[in-house]
DNA sequence: ACATAAGGTGCAAACGTTTGCACAATTGTT
DNA sequence: AACAATTGTGCAAACGTTTGCACCTTATGT
């Protein structure tokens, strides 16, 4: 079927482009009768604006880049949605690139962001990312920028974090507060400045008791966490409550404790940092912090509104996450 | 910084807007020495194609749509996740749209398409859809149109989807083959397509069975498929099996289980259809068939690459449900 | 009656590409 | 020496919008 333009309505009408276009949009110059004529036969006929042609024009694509390392995952994809619904209720559109966790990948997809002229970019670190300066680049090209979960270290980037240092901290505390002695602490990717931040603060808290002590594993992913918890529970055990970085790391955990038919919370406590889907489908409930992906989208969302209307101050933002109880402590 | 184009490039070699042009397309007109010339300006000013203008030119966006009731879920992500994969290799860009199961957001989401004159669009029905009118025109405008998963009843549509039938067959033969006779069968949205016939397959292979007995509930969401559960362990209990025809129903069922110290299988067993996430973090793991998101996004991006080359057979695809098998049966 | 203002509309350029065609310069053929 | 073919390049139009400016009507004020 043939695609309506205004010239296609101008010509019906017997009027010009650019009455057209200004009857549309309501121009005051056009009088009241004409507007009507045009309005209704741009809806009769399912007149649709050309973006592209918009977008060449005002030099200004309403559409934003979201860049992370893979769409599924406990985490990004209620970021994801939190993003999307954003824009749609500021009218933009949302461009999703997955990095794979591929520096090679996500440098590409930021070349495409530049390509399509987005407005913004919103990104998620690959876990890879070394240079900095595809990014660089898309700042100076002015393009928004802003950085949530998994950021650079600078401090010239905007950066939208769950508030990490407090998150590790509230479980590490509740661990003492439950009197717990001998915990088990496994974190995710070291590579990785949220891991070391959670580490830093929970550790410091830990350390703050005397009698407790604290094992540090890393694990980079589910089995692994599920491994090295397997062997704190063949020997003599000594261990009486899991802190679980992420969920990736209390899935591996959980299998490993029901695999060995350990009870919770009487033979050990579970403590995670999650999004709180996963705590929620164990029995018992896991008590967690929240780190909501939800959140965090709709803050870093606002932020790329302020530098869209010019508030160039770079920022570091953070969600609170608060304590969800379960029965696991 | 200034904003690098085919002018810009052409004013400071002093050769013309289409010789630039043609170089960097390694047209076979231009010289080679123009070529090297042209192509290292390109590549130290960092030109980037304003893809826009290249849009707007050639009436044709390399984008495609994709519509579905939620980003997060146990399945879509890793649906849209293999599209995003194939776009890439493709050279195709990905705009997503969430209609949270509002047919009047659903109806906007494909103006937004139809805006950016999309390739393609991608399109999981959200279960409010009851007019097809706004797909129809899509198809009208000539635009491609894919249904995946939640598909239209009418067969002038593309459908890719899960064989239903044949899954639900399958678990259902696995569980007489295990000499299960009182089954608890929960399925979903009752509204559904795909509800329908996952039932109706399931049921005809169970009443192949005389001795075996079959009790069909109806749950929208995790919690009430966890209340439906319940309700058959107070009474004096004679199921021995439970039929989960999604992850949701899943987790419900699983909560139920676990809280009421149910054994699996000893006491009852549980097979599922599923995306295969949920059932491996169980203990012990689930028997579940296969429903897989990921393939079906490929399969869906195949049928879409055909009908952008011209192929214009309306076809419903299906892909196979493997049936992987846990320690619940 | 005549200037001035106000109201309604159209012209044309611009956004950044691509591409058919024309053209100039060089080379090859008689 | 005349002519054709080849090679390399540029012109200009087109894609669908938006918008500053100019224009032509009328109505208003003196």
């Amino acid at each position: 079927m043939e695609v309506i333009t205004l010239k296609r309505i101008s010509e019906v009408l017997g009027l010009s482009i650019s009455t057209i276009s200004r009857a549309l949009k309501n121009h005051p110059d056009i009088s009241v009768a004409t507007k009507k004529r045009v309005n209704e036969l741009a809806n009769t006929l399912e007149y649709e604006p050309n973006m592209n042609a918009i977008s060449l024009r005002s030099k200004t694509n309403k559409v934003f880049g979201l860049i992370v390392p893979t769409i599924s995952g406990f985490f990004y994809d209620s970021f994801i949605s939190a993003i999307e619904q954003e824009c749609r209720k500021n009218e933009y559109s949302l461009m999703i690139l997955q990095s794979s966790n591929d520096a090679e990948i996500e440098k590409n997809s930021l070349r495409i962001c530049r390509q399509n002229r987005v407005s913004g970019v919103f990104v998620c670190l690959s876990t890879q990312t070394i240079s900095m300066d595809a990014f660089d680049k898309i700042k100076e090209a002015d393009i928004p920028l802003v950085f949530f979960d998994k950021v650079p270290e600078g401090s010239n980037y905007n950066k939208i974090c769950i508030a990490d240092e407090h998150a590790a901290k509230l479980a590490a505390e509740l661990l003492l507060q439950k009197n717990k002695k001998n915990i088990l602490a496994i974190f995710g990717n070291q590579n990785l400045s949220i891991t070391r931040t959670r580490f830093t603060a929970f550790q410091k808290i830990i350390s703050l008791q005397k009698e407790a002590s604290m094992n540090t594993k890393y694990c980079n992913d589910s089995d692994a966490a599920k491994v090295v918890t397997k062997q704190f529970f063949v020997k003599p055990k000594k261990i009486d409550a899991i802190f679980c970085m992420s969920d990736e790391i209390l899935i591996g955990v959980m299998k490993c404790l029901q695999e060995l038919k350990i009870n919770i919370p009487e033979q050990v406590g579970v403590i995670a940092l999650s999004d709180g889907f996963l705590p929620k489908i164990y029995t018992p409930e896991i008590t967690y912090i929240e780190t909501s992906g939800y959140k965090l989208g709709k803050l870093a969302f606002t932020k790329m509104l302020h530098c869209i209307n010019g508030n160039n101050d770079v920022e570091e933002m953070f969600i609170t996450a608060p304590l969800v109880k379960g029965k696991s402590l």
